[in-house]
DNA sequence: CATGCGTGGGG
DNA sequence: TCCCCAAGCAT
């Protein structure tokens, strides 16, 4: 069963050290599922826990979200951030309850017509909820990748072709290991072979790693472009969005301008929102959240 | 293909 | 304090 060199430790390492988390339970959803991988992009598991938890309390099926204004999905979302993904998961539910019979579907190219959802999230739902053989290759993958065989202390900025071979290369050929594989992998990046100290003591596959054994080079490049927020058009949208999510009513446009000076920027951003369709601005000079 | 898109926790 | 980063996607 050992089809690449690492499986084998890594799929035993998996077995004794993975989080329990809930959309990984035998009895999860492939909506919970995809719920779970909409949530999670760009944003760190403990705060999606509450956040799930609370989603798929509310709509359980795609169904139960589908009949409900886009509107409360985005403020649903609280502030899980990104929100234009609360607007393409409940897209993703009225497009599985309309055009395909209320339930996920299982084809990797269907999937990947769903708003919201890219390669990574149709590879993961594909071989999370549903068992197929696809190459998961998410930041946690990239990174043990680019050490454990590339040799180097981080993988590039923007995914590269080499890097999508590679995966796929090393895809166990069972179904179902492969997706155990693709699970265990990242969450060994995600707890062991981490981004800032990894935990090479900890590590399955230490010994097989080319970075720790070439010594661990640093990262021998161009600064790895950081994101800036403050002041950014990012943080006035933010808190523009935050009035209207913590309002149950529309809001008069004063609400909003006292949330940000600058008149041109604060302008621009609403008027982003509102192509965005996170914001509707009401015939009346209000403002609310889509309907 | 580089860039814009939120938010908050930890080093 | 700052800075980095966290299961990406769409354009």
């Amino acid at each position: 069963m050992s089809d690449n060199p690492y499986s084998t430790p890594v799929l035993a390492w998996y077995e004794s050290h993975a989080r329990d988390l809930p959309w990984r339970r035998p009895d999860a959803s492939p909506w919970s599922i995809l719920v779970s991988e909409i949530m999670l992009q760009q944003t760190p598991v403990v705060r999606v826990l509450p956040a799930w938890n609370a989603w798929m309390e509310r709509w359980p099926t795609p169904a139960d979200l589908a009949r409900e204004p886009s509107g409360e999905a985005v403020r649903m979302w609280n502030r899980l951030g990104y929100p234009r993904r609360a607007l393409r998961l409940h897209a993703c539910a009225v497009a599985i309850t309309e055009e395909h019979g209320g339930r996920v579907p299982e084809d990797h190219a269907t999937l990947l017509s769903l708003p919201g959802v890219g390669s990574y999230t149709a590879a993961a739902v594909a071989s999370f909820a549903f068992g197929q053989r696809h190459a998961i290759l998410d930041t946690n993958v990239r990174r043990v990748l680019a050490r454990a065989e590339t040799g180097v202390q981080y993988p590039p900025k923007t995914q590269t072709k080499a890097e999508t071979a590679l995966a796929e290369s090393l895809l166990p050929s069972a179904p179902s290991v492969a997706a155990r594989w693709g699970v265990a992998v990242m969450e060994l990046g995600a707890l062991v072979c981490t981004a800032r100290t990894p935990a090479c003591a900890d590590c399955p596959i230490a010994h097989q790693c080319a970075w720790r054994l070439a010594g661990k080079p640093a990262y021998d490049g161009p600064p790895r472009r950081g994101q800036t927020y403050a002041g950014t058009d990012r943080q006035v949208r933010g808190r523009l969005l935050a009035v209207l999510r913590d309002s149950a009513h529309p809001v008069p446009k004063g609400a909003l301008d006292v949330v940000w000076d600058d008149h041109v920027q604060r302008e621009r951003a609403l008027d982003a929102l509102v192509s965005d369709g996170l914001v509707d601005p009401l015939d009346d000079g209000r403002y609310a959240l889509p309907g």
